[in-house]
Formats: C-alpha cells, sequence, structure tokens
DNA sequence: GAGTGGTCTAGACCACTTC
DNA sequence: AAGTGGTCTAGACCACTCT
C-alpha cells in the first residue's frame, strides 16, 4: 500500500467511526504530514480522493470540513450496470446474491458504420454481437446487448458468454479494463423486450449505452443495458472545482 | 490560469484539433514538461485531469494515449438537472435555450427526521419548502421540490424562487456552492405530475435527488427534481483505477 | 497577522512494459 | 536495457479566510 492509500484509509476510517465528525474541521495539512511522517503533497493527494468521493471540503483559508459519512456499499441491485463494469458476478455474489445468466444470442457481424464509430475500428471489421439476460435472485432484471472487436478480444466462445465475459478478458487474456463511458435515457419497453424481463409492453426501462476501454486507451465494448427501471438506482457525486466526480 | 490549467488545455486542445490522434501515444511527461516549461509533477497533475474526463489513459511503463474526442457540450436539454447544480439559467439561456421558471409553492415548514437528516439538521429546525416547474422552449420539462434550512439561507424571498436561488446564494448571499451527491431513479407521474407537466398519468419520470453542500461542508438543499424522462439524458465516465469519474 | 490550503519545483527512487 | 509513468520529498512561494 502506498503512502497517500494509508493516509487515504486512515482518515476515511477516521469519518467512519465519528472520531472526525460531520461538520468539524480536520487537522491542518501540516499537522497530518507529521502524524503520518509523509510530506504536506502526500497528505493533499489522500484528502483530494476524499474530496473526490463527496466525504469533505477544503478551503483554501479556512480549513478542511467533514460533509458525510462513507456510505455503505448498497448492492441493493440496481447498480447492476456499474457494478457490471468491475465485474459483475464476482461483486453480487460476495454480496449473497444469486446472479445466473441467460444467453439469448451469439453471432459474428460487421460492423456498420455506427458500431465501427463507437469502437473506433474500421466498417464491416467482424465483432461479436452477443445478447444476454442478467437474472437477479430468479427475477430477469437486465437485456444486455454487447459488441466487440474479434481483432481485439480473440478467441471468445459461447461459454465465456455463458459466464462472465470480463473474467475471460481480464483472466485468460491478460487485458486491462481501464474506463468507460456511459450514458443513461429511459425507453419503454417493446414486445420483445417485455418477454425477456417478463414484463408488460411499454414498461419503463433504462437504458445505459457504455463505450468500455482498455489500458492501451483502444475501445474494447459497446453495450446496450437495458435495466428494469424499479430495481435501478444510480449515485454518483460532483464537485464544482475540479471537474471530478466519484462513485460510491 | 495556473501552470496545469494551461497543459490541460493546450493537450486536450490538441486533442480535439486531431493534432493528438486516437489511439496514438503523447510526448511523454519528460518531454511535455521541457515543452512547457513546467515540471514533470504539473504535467502529471494536467494529464490526469485528462484521465478524469475520459479523454486519455496512462500506462506506467508504456506511455498515454488519447482514447477518444472530448465531447461538444451537448446542452440538448437532458442534462437540466446537472446543469442546474451549475447554475441552470445562465448555463441554458446562452446555450440559447428559453427556460422559464412557475412557482407553485413557497412555504416555511419544520424539518421532519428524515429530511433533518439529510440536511444535517435538528428536527423540527425551520426549512424552505419550494415546489418549481421549469419550462424550456414552452415546454413544462421538470418539477423541483426543494428544501433548504432558513438558518443556512437567510433572506429568501418568492421572488428569488421565481428567477434563480443559486444565484442569490453565490451572487448576494456570496456562498460558495461546493459539490453534490446525487441519485437518479425513475417512477410514474402520479395525478399532479400529470397535471403540471402536461403529461399522461403513469408516464415514467426520472427522478434526481440531490444534497447539495458549501465549501464549508454544511448542506445546503436537499431537493427532488422530476424530469419528463423521455427529454432526460446522463452522461459520465468511470475510471478504474483511481476511482474518479468526470463529467463532460 | 496567523493560519489555512494550492501551486510548483528539481530530483530521487521505484514499478512496470517493451524490445 | 531503455523508456515509460507513479510515488514521495522538503521546501519555496502564493492566495485566501478569519477575527
Amino acid at each position: 500500500m502506498t503512502k497517500y492509500e494509508h493516509v487515504y484509509h486512515d482518515v476515511k476510517d477516521g469519518i467512519k467511526q465519528h472520531r472526525y465528525k460531520i461538520g468539524e474541521q480536520l487537522p491542518d495539512g501540516k499537522t497530518l504530514a507529521a502524524n503520518y511522517s509523509c510530506s504536506e503533497m502526500t497528505v493533499k493527494r489522500a484528502l483530494d480522493m476524499l474530496v473526490d468521493e463527496g466525504l469533505i471540503a477544503r478551503k483554501r483559508g479556512a480549513g478542511t470540513f467533514v460533509k458525510r459519512l462513507p456510505r455503505e456499499m448498497n448492492f441493493s441491485h440496481g447498480s447492476a450496470s456499474f457494478s457490471h463494469l468491475l465485474g459483475t458476478a464476482a461483486n453480487l455474489e460476495t454480496a449473497g446474491v444469486k446472479l445466473t445468466t441467460k444467453l439469448i444470442s451469439f453471432e459474428v457481424i460487421p460492423a456498420d458504420t455506427s458500431l465501427a464509430s463507437s469502437l473506433n475500428i474500421e466498417s464491416d471489421e467482424l465483432v461479436y454481437k452477443i445478447k444476454r439476460v442478467r437474472i437477479i435472485d430468479n427475477k430477469p432484471t437486465t437485456i444486455e446487448e454487447t459488441f466487440m472487436p474479434i481483432s481485439r478480444i480473440p478467441g471468445l466462445k459461447k461459454q465465456h458468454a455463458e459466464q462472465s465475459i470480463y473474467s475471460y478478458i481480464e483472466g485468460i487474456l491478460g487485458l486491462k479494463i481501464h474506463s468507460a463511458t456511459l450514458s443513461l435515457s429511459v425507453r419503454k419497453a417493446d414486445h420483445e423486450d417485455a418477454k425477456l424481463l417478463a414484463i408488460p409492453v411499454q414498461e419503463p426501462l433504462v437504458v445505459v449505452s457504455q463505450v468500455v476501454y482498455l489500458d492501451n486507451g483502444k475501445t474494447f465494448e459497446f453495450a446496450n443495458i437495458k435495466h428494469i427501471s424499479e430495481s435501478f438506482n444510480f449515485t454518483t457525486h460532483y464537485v464544482r472545482e475540479n471537474r471530478k466526480v466519484g462513485v460510491v
């Protein structure tokens, strides 16, 4: 563990355990640096992470103040879209939730111009097109339609799609997932959606469209994930000064 | 403008203008530091902001790579909830959109325990309760129900609620808005929602619940903002390593 | 004026990837 | 082995708030 991670965790624990209370001021940078035997820059680095997470606010000339408690990881299977990114299966299962996957279709198609543009590949390059339904605690909850270029994810088989594609990519291929851009909107279920999710036609669905990147900057996935809206919840923080946001 | 802001903007422009192309590698830290006559730490600081915005990926041992272009600020009045935070009126109006506000009610009530807990105040402390409909291009688009403690926002009048509360807070009171936590979910319109937004009952609405903080760490607003779902869109980035997210 | 956080540096040293 | 980014420092100097 790095020094700044240590400071970060320790201060965060301090907030969680009410050693630092909401509304109170933290010790100043010099003092913390002395307490942790590190430089002030390292303290700043650690506290900036807490700012990004929405737990504290720092004000030049005034001090550092506790805004709120860290919230417990609430895997109320709402944020399935997000934990999907983090490796759905593992996260949800350790949370004691039963997740299963139903593979609807697994094809290889040439990318049309729109898809090629999303994936930053040439038109007509071959991509996997995978459609799956995720079932959480015996309730169909999301429909995932995923597109990945064959060239970047070679050797993917049906069997992987029936389990976790992400563990194939990270575990077997040894690639690292770096980041994603997500866009949320709401659409109404068509007949196929309704059938797959066992809901009435026209029910609202939250559609998460995501482009996912590897750590070499290359796109490897474009996906549309439709969530039953009642089991969807998404929380984020917005910090004004640095245009940064943290996710719980 | 600080040095890191300068480097940040210049590299970002370089990406926007295809001087650095998608998939390509940026010059290394030492080189950039020399080019900009600054230290490598300053370059890192600037590039980390671009990482948080989802534009580049940095990989230790390998280099820094361009992921995608900065997206143009698309004020498709979808992200009204977000620009609300940034000072809705100003932003939308400079974007050439006509925004008006209809004040539905303006009361002062004692906070119940749940509200008091959200606002970090004592139960029964007095709060403003303000209900407004936002009308964009002559179309009612959101219903905002806002609660603010009188003690922290003294002197608020109906007239401010009919315009921009945020400019009262920042302009007149001289307070600074620091950050917010947002939570998104979907609900169906009840009779009152339907009437106010001129839509059928049971239409889906996106509900944004937000707690907003001042730069001294104190909560000053809790709000529920209901959006007509068809005009709602929300985009964000997720970066794995540092648990940071940027918003476009 | 005293105290706070923010910027910036020049350089040491380390971790990792790539060849 | 060469080249990349990441961590960390000790300190200078600046900007701001508070009272």
